[in-house]
DNA sequence: CTCAGTGCAAAGGATTTGCATGCCG
DNA sequence: CGGCATGCAAATCCTTTGCACTGAG
């Protein structure tokens, strides 16, 4: 399942997992996941644009939700109005995000896995009681990012 | 700063803090409270005015930023698209939620007091590394619930 | 009286979709 | 060649705002 994706092998399954849904992987998906895999930091997709002005934007609406069904990539809700776009973790690593409330922008931190381990038990045991079928969790930390403050 | 709020406290709460806004607590307002206090979870617009088929939409997109603004409720981003609000956590205690990322529902949890302990401990560190000004943190458990498995 | 709050309807803005065309397989 | 992908523009849908009215102080 987790798969030691280098730069190389990105895209290769990029496409493998887009042909498993009948999906091509084609110029403007690749473009997608190049300029994800180049930022260390989640997207949003006038963010993407601006990396890649050839971008259409119901193109890359329509791409990133393909994308996203053949799990590629990932969404999240920062605190703005915009969803934004990372490559899927089991593509890169397991990580979680620091959210500025004021300006929006999300970027990534990690914790040690001792502690990532607590987490997980305990998650699983809440999950249980609840009759959820847990998929995964987020941790992310909300406040003011160096540059807002 | 935090309060012990019984039900007959809160709205007594949230008119002192409407007040340090120069807002008034109006029947409108004390409605969204009263659903919200009586729902065990966040709850969207639409559900809100399920609950009180009185309440205006503007009005309660309106008084919902308002108490937002005087820190009586929080708004929260879920996995569907509607933005979803809870009472402050200083008027009801800290907690965390389970997502359905089928119906989009979400319920509350809590962990134990040592594991917020080392997450509140380790997260802290991981601000200040950062430049990061540190508000709150989110730990949300994303997966199917009961009733959509 | 006065001014904040309310409700209706219309506007905004991110996201989605219809349709004709282009391109990959 | 056939069908998916693309891009433009128009439509959707949650949310916000303009405006006239109502009600609390």
């Amino acid at each position: 399942m987790t798969v030691a994706a280098s730069s190389a092998d990105l895209h290769e399954q990029a496409a493998l997992r887009l042909r498993a849904l009948d999906q091509r992987y084609t110029r403007g998906r690749r473009a997608l996941v190049d300029v994800l895999a180049s930022a260390d930091a989640p997207l949003s997709i006038p963010q993407l644009r601006e990396h890649d002005r050839s971008l259409a934007q119901s193109s890359a609406y329509r791409n990133l939700s393909v994308l996203e069904r053949a799990g590629v990539v990932h969404r999240i809700a920062g605190a703005d109005e915009f969803a934004r776009y990372e490559l899927a973790e089991d593509l890169t690593e397991h990580h979680h995000h620091l959210i500025c409330a004021a300006c929006g922008d999300v970027r990534d931190f990690t914790v040690s896995p001792e502690l990532e381990g607590d987490l997980d038990r305990a998650l699983s045991r809440i999950a249980r009681e609840h009759g959820f079928s847990a998929d995964h969790h987020r941790l992310d930390l909300v406040g003011t990012c160096a540059d807002c403050a």
